[in-house]
DNA sequence: TTGTACGCGTTATCAG
DNA sequence: CTGATAACGCGTACAA
C-alpha cells in the first residue's frame, strides 16, 4: 500500500527517521554506506515520501499556483507549458486553475489556492478585484502577472505591451496608406489585454489625426467564424473600409478564409492584420501580417523570475518587457 | 500576514479551535449564533485556512493530479479544461504536469505527484511503464486514463477508439472509390493513439483486400507545415495516390493550404481526411472531412467518474466509450 | 555522522 | 452543541 511511512523505512534500514529524511534531502551529510541501506530499504518497501506532511513541517510546499483564463486557447497553454518545464526541472509542481475571464472567479480561486500555501503565484491577467490584490499582498509570496505590461504590478510582471503592439500595427497600416481602418477585439470590459489593444489603436489614429469612428469597432467571441462574421458586418456597414486590425489571429484567419470563399483578393479588397503570430499565420493563403507575441518566453521568464525570488535573490527589474515584433506578410 | 491560524480566529470569536473547524466544514452542526461570530472573526482577522495541515489531518487533499503530453496542443487543453470545471464545482483542485510524450518522464512525474497524496489521478495516455502502473496500483486511488479505448485500464478509461475511428475513416474513403490511400501520423513508437489509428487504417485495408504499401505511410512532427511536406513527399514518391488520411487535423489543414497555394483541386487531385474536427476544419476551404472526437466530453466525464468514485459510489462501467463521428465535408 | 524531542495547523475522537 | 486531547508524517533544533 501507499501507506508506508518514513519510520517503516527507518526500521528496515536499521536507522532512525531523521537519517532517512536526511538521505532524501541532503544526502552528502550521510555516510555512503547508510545512504545505500536507506535507499535499498526505500525501494524494498515501496516508500513514497509524503510531501503533504513535509510541507506542513517545513512551511514550504514547492508548489506554484497558476491561474489562466482558459486552456482551450493554445496561447495561454503555451506560456503555462513553458513555465511548467522550468519549474519541474527545479522540483516545483503546478497547481492550475481556469477562470474564464471572470474577475469574481479569479478572486475566489485565489482565495482557495492560497489555502494550499503555494510558494508563489502566476496570474495570466493584470486586472484583479481589490480583494484579490489584498489577498495576494497579505500572502507575502512572489507573484508574477503576465499578459500585459502594467506600471504597477502586485509584485512582478513579465509581458509585452498590448498598447504599443496594437499602436504599432495601426501605424504600420497607416504607413501603407490605409486610412479607414477597422478594429475587432474580444469584449473589452472583461479582457483588459484587448482593451489595451483598442487603446493602442485609438492612440495611433489620434496621433495621425484620423477621427475615431465607432462604426469601425467590433467586439466578438473567440472563434474563427466570428472573424468572418465581423468582416462581413464591417464591410456591409461601411463599404469603404480599407483594412481591418484583428486583436487575435483567430479572427484574422477566419476573415481570410471568408475572403477565400468569396474569392475576394487580399489586400486588394481589404487588408488584414492579425495578432499573436500563431503557426497558421504563415501557412494561410495569403500569409498573414501579424504581431508576434513571445508566449513561450513569457512563461519561461516568469517561471525563472519566481525561482530566482524563491532562491532568495533580489529580483532586479520588477517589470520585464519582452517586446513584440510586427511580421509583415502578404495580407497587407 | 497570511500567518493567521485557526486558534487566532477561535480566540477572537470566543470559542475553541474545533468550533471554528466545524463552522468551516459542516456548519449545520453549529448554532446560528456562534456560526456568525466565527465567520465575522474570520473576515476580521483575514484568516485563510491552511489546507496543507487539513490534508495531513484528514488524509484527503481534495487534489486531482493530471498528466498530459503537452498544453501547446488545444486538444489536450480542451479535455483538461472541461475536467477542471467539473472538479472546481466540487471543491477539488488540479495538480497539472506535462511529459511531452515521454514514458520515462511520465513515470517519474507519477512518482513525485503521488507524494502529494492526490485523491485521484487523470492520465492523458494509455501506455505506461510497468513501474508506473505498479505505483498507481499501490497508491490505491481512483485513476482514469483517457485518449484511447483500451481493454485493461489500470482502473477506469474514458475515451473513443482510435482504432475504430481510423478504420471507419479508411472504409469511408474506400466506399467513395478511392483505392490508393496514404496515411500520415505522429511517430507511432511514442504515440500509442496514433499507433492505433495506423492499426485501424491497416485493418480497413486488409478487410478490403487492399495490399499494404509502406511507401504510403509517413510519420511527421506536430505542425501545420509538416502536413504540406508529407503531401508533397507522398505525391512525389507515388503520384497515383488518390487520398490521404491524416491522423490529425493539423496536418490535413496544412496539406489543404498547400493545395490552395498550388491551385490543386481537392478532392480532384487528391482527397483529404483529417482527425479531430477542430474548429478550423469547417472553416477551411474546402471544408475538411474529418473524424469528430469528443475532447470536451472526455474531460467532463472523466472528472465526473473520479468524483463519483471519491463519493464512495461504485462506478459501474470501468470502460466508457464516448464514440466518434465521421463528418463528411467537401475535401473528399 | 547520527539520534531525540518537539512543533507544524488542522481534523477526528470522545467526553461533557 | 461544544471542548479537550490525540493523532497526521515529516522537518528542525539540539544533543550525543
Amino acid at each position: 500500500m501507499g501507506q508506508v511511512r518514513m519510520e517503516d523505512v527507518a526500521r528496515r534500514a536499521g536507522v532512525s527517521k531523521v537519517t532517512v529524511s536526511r538521505t532524501l534531502h541532503c544526502s552528502e551529510k550521510v555516510t555512503e554506506k547508510t545512504r545505500r541501506r536507506v535507499l535499498q530499504a526505500i525501494t524494498a518497501v515501496g516508500y513514497v515520501k509524503n510531501l503533504v506532511a513535509g510541507s506542513l513541517a517545513s512551511n514550504r510546499t514547492n508548489v506554484i499556483a497558476a491561474i489562466v483564463p482558459t486552456l482551450t486557447n493554445a496561447a495561454y497553454g503555451t506560456s503555462v507549458h513553458a513555465m511548467a518545464e522550468v519549474l519541474r526541472q527545479n522540483g516545483f509542481h503546478l497547481l492550475l486553475g481556469t477562470v474564464d475571464f471572470s474577475l469574481a472567479e479569479e478572486e475566489s480561486l485565489i482565495a482557495t489556492f492560497l489555502g494550499r500555501r503555494p510558494d508563489a503565484m502566476y496570474l495570466h491577467a493584470c486586472r484583479h478585484t481589490p480583494a484579490a490584490r489584498r489577498l495576494l499582498r497579505n500572502a507575502g509570496i512572489p507573484v508574477v502577472e503576465v499578459g500585459d505590461l502594467i506600471r504597477h504590478p502586485i509584485d512582478m510582471v513579465v509581458s509585452y505591451s498590448n498598447f504599443e503592439a496594437a499602436k504599432s500595427a495601426t501605424i504600420y497600416l497607416l504607413s501603407k496608406g490605409y486610412r479607414r481602418i477597422a478594429f475587432v477585439s474580444a469584449f473589452k470590459r472583461e479582457n483588459e489585454r484587448h482593451f489595451n489593444r483598442w487603446r493602442g489603436y485609438c492612440a495611433a489614429l489620434r496621433e495621425n489625426e484620423i477621427p475615431y469612428d465607432p462604426a469601425l469597432v467590433l467586439e466578438e467571441p473567440f472563434a474563427f467564424h466570428f472573424g468572418a462574421e465581423a468582416l462581413l458586418t464591417l464591410l456591409n456597414r461601411t463599404p469603404d473600409i480599407q483594412a481591418v486590425l484583428f486583436a487575435s489571429d483567430l479572427w484574422a484567419v477566419g476573415a481570410l478564409l471568408e475572403c477565400s470563399r468569396r474569392r475576394w483578393s487580399v489586400p486588394g479588397r481589404v487588408a488584414i492584420v492579425g495578432f499573436g503570430d500563431q503557426e497558421i499565420a504563415r501557412e494561410i493563403v495569403p500569409q498573414l501580417t501579424t504581431v508576434r507575441l513571445p508566449f513561450e518566453e513569457v512563461g519561461r521568464v516568469a517561471g525563472q523570475k519566481l525561482l530566482d525570488r524563491l532562491h532568495g535573490q533580489s529580483v532586479k527589474p520588477k517589470i520585464v518587457d519582452l517586446g513584440f515584433k510586427l511580421i509583415e506578410r502578404a495580407s497587407t
